[in-house]
RNA sequence: AGACCUAUGGUGUAAUCGGUAACACACCAGUUUUUGGUUCUGGCAUUCUAGGUUCGAGUCCUAGUAGGUCUACCA
């Protein structure tokens, strides 16, 4: 067996060391989102992370809705992200969690802030407290209410949980050290009133905690063991263990990792609306948006986005991905498991000259090569065809085209070796209009007793038998692989004008009529492709999730 | 400027008691192929800088430099 030592990333290390010298039994995780928007391809990483650190050490990992600010949240997020988690694989049990469900413990603790002598409720407006909070070289200054004594202090947070007081008027704010140089650690606020409807606790509460004092808390009252999460929480860790230690409760140790970035995407919450209100895309699951629905529409696979996330490793420092890599996990991924399809996007009609009219054959073809046990289906083959427009040239350009033009011969994909003849040509326009050929009859796939070696083999699709099908094709969003980083220019000047072409009119062979939405294929020597939502019965549409890999179009881009 | 964090090839990661830079993507050159796909082979780095310790430093020490985060009643 191989026994090859795999290399353990920073926080699987702590994991590993805290359960060798015992500090846990076992651990538990948790992915936290916000339900206040769809996740997107940087969500991916802390719910690998996350759900891949129990499925590799045992333990369980928590899925809980941080859902404190409820003019932002809704129900309909809710079940967005369930379902792309879900999609993408991983579970997290018989329940959900919701900090909404700890309002009245979060309440509790705050309490007992108070009753120690290390919250107080500050009357100061907004923008007093920023003037208190001083700045990175300025030191902050006491707020004049901070010195209320306990019993005022108690009283004043019952009734802002009464809804005594309007919105703003009044803050719960920890005692901690208004000169610290973390400026997270400047009494912070940890408890507003807004009297607003929440999505699951309706008109309960007139108050709401902010994150700092809801979600190391739900952490801790969930046992979580290591709470994973990205780089910009780093500051806030003091703050997160302050509160553990002053409310003295389960002690969960925050970790930080660096957020996944990847060229010619961006995953600003922001900016993503800014996209799908202008009409830059059409929805949240448009196939060019960086969202988990985006990429499943596309064509995407769980599997494809697992191995990228597990390539794109665990670390502190700022990464910048290369989407290639992405688009290369996805190729990996569905060249093992999708099956082979003829299609011409762009057709050219090819006439056999010397193939019988009315004659029709059933070739056989291998559904996918890849297979442990390949499988077979037929594909009719008649007199006339059609054939890639980039598939001939009035005129080969160099010794290493291998394609159709007159006088060369060509295999046709598990049919018969042809031989261009001539063609025809609108003089006008300079558009070739078809191609006339003849067949070898001796050299058919699989029996070809010919001996000729042509250098290049098409794929093709009967004009008798074909489908006629939609192609959507998906080209990067953004022509600058960092759209967000250009100071002084906003990213909506590098949106892509290119960024979807439709062929309303491709052909396909016939056996795509099982084909249903969602399922994918690869269409030979083209790309996979994906049975789009919109398709219909009598009309199909395949959107191109990637290209296949093209080096004659590379070699003729560089001439 | 203050606090915290980070620095290994074009990109991402690895090198776990200091032992002579590994893997993947990209790129280049070949191989194989009834998909210009796939496969396979080879090429591609004085580890941010400068000193120091050591037989030996990506790993340790000192001093710099560069980048990130933080001054929301968002998370």
């Amino acid at each position: 067996m191989e026994e090859r030592k795999e290399s353990l990333n920073f926080i699987e290390q702590i994991v590993d060391e805290d359960l060798k010298v015992g500090k846990h039994k076992s651990i538990i995780t948790r992915f936290p989102p916000e339900p206040n928007g769809y996740l997107h391809i940087g969500h991916t990483k802390a719910i690998c992370i996350n759900f891949g650190i129990t499925e590799r050490f045992g333990g369980i990992t928590n899925l809980r809705f941080d859902d404190t600010n409820p003019e932002k949240e809704s129900t309909e997020y809710v079940n967005a992200i369930k379902r792309d988690i879900e999609w993408l694989g991983f579970d997290w049990g018989e329940t959900e969690y919701y900090t909404s469900d700890y309002f009245g413990q979060l309440y509790d603790f705050a309490v007992k802030l108070i009753k120690d002598g290390y919250a107080y409720i500050d009357d100061s407006t907004s923008e007093e407290m920023a003037e208190q909070k001083g700045n990175v070289t300025q030191l902050g200054t006491n707020s004049p209410y901070r010195n209320r004594s306990v019993e005022e202090n108690l009283d004043l947070f019952q009734r802002m949980k009464d809804g005594e007081f309007e919105n703003g008027s009044r803050v719960l704010r920890a005692k901690i050290d208004m000169s610290h140089p973390n400026l997270l650690m400047r009494d912070p606020i940890i408890y507003r009133v807004k009297k607003a409807a929440h999505h699951r606790t309706g008109d309960a509460w007139n108050i709401y905690p902010m994150y700092d004092f809801a979600h190391g808390q739900s952490d801790s009252i969930e046992h979580i063991t290591h709470s994973l999460c990205s780089l910009e929480f780093e500051n806030h860790r003091p703050l997160y263990n302050w509160f553990i230690e002053k409310l003295g409760i389960f002690p969960s140790r925050q970790i930080e990792f660096s957020r996944m970035n990847v060229t010619y995407m961006i995953t600003s919450k922001r900016r993503l609306l800014k996209l799908v209100e202008g009409g830059i895309v059409k929805g949240w699951d448009d196939p060019r948006m960086p969202t988990i629905s985006g990429l499943r529409r596309k064509g995407y696979s769980p599997a494809a986005i697992r191995t990228f996330c597990d390539k794109a490793g665990v670390t502190k420092r700022e990464q910048m991905i290369d989407i290639g890599l992405l688009e290369e996990c996805l190729r990996q991924d569905l060249n093992k498991t999708t099956d082979r399809v003829m299609a011409v996007l762009k057709p050219l009609k090819v006439v056999i000259s010397n193939y019988p009219t009315d004659k029709v054959e059933q070739m056989e073809i291998v559904n996918n090569p890849e297979e442990e046990t390949p499988t077979y289906r037929t594909i009719p083959f008649s007199r006339e065809i059609y054939i890639e427009q980039s598939d001939f040239m009035e005129e080969a350009p160099n010794r290493k085209y291998r394609r159709l033009a007159p006088g060369k011969i060509v295999r046709l994909k598990s049919a018969y070796i042809i031989e261009c003849n001539d063609f025809v040509k609108d003089e006008e326009t300079g558009e070739i209009k078809e191609v006339h050929c003849t067949y070898f009859e001796n050299s058919r796939s699989g029996s070809d007793e010919s001996g000729l070696k042509p250098k290049g083999t098409l794929g093709w699709v009967s004009a008798e038998h074909a489908v006629k099908a939609e192609a959507r094709l998906y080209d990067r969003l953004f022509t600058d692989p960092t759209p967000t980083q250009h100071g002084d220019k906003d990213f909506m000047e590098f949106v892509n004008p290119n960024s979807l072409e439709i062929l309303p009119e491709i052909l396909l062979e016939p056996s795509v009529l099982e084909r249903e939405i969602g399922d994918r294929v690869q269409f030979m020597r083209i790309g996979y492709f994906c049975v789009d939502p919109d398709s219909t019965k009598d009309k199909l549409i395949f959107n191109r999730a990637v290209t296949l890999k093209d080096t004659w179009a590379k070699v003729q881009a560089k001439s």
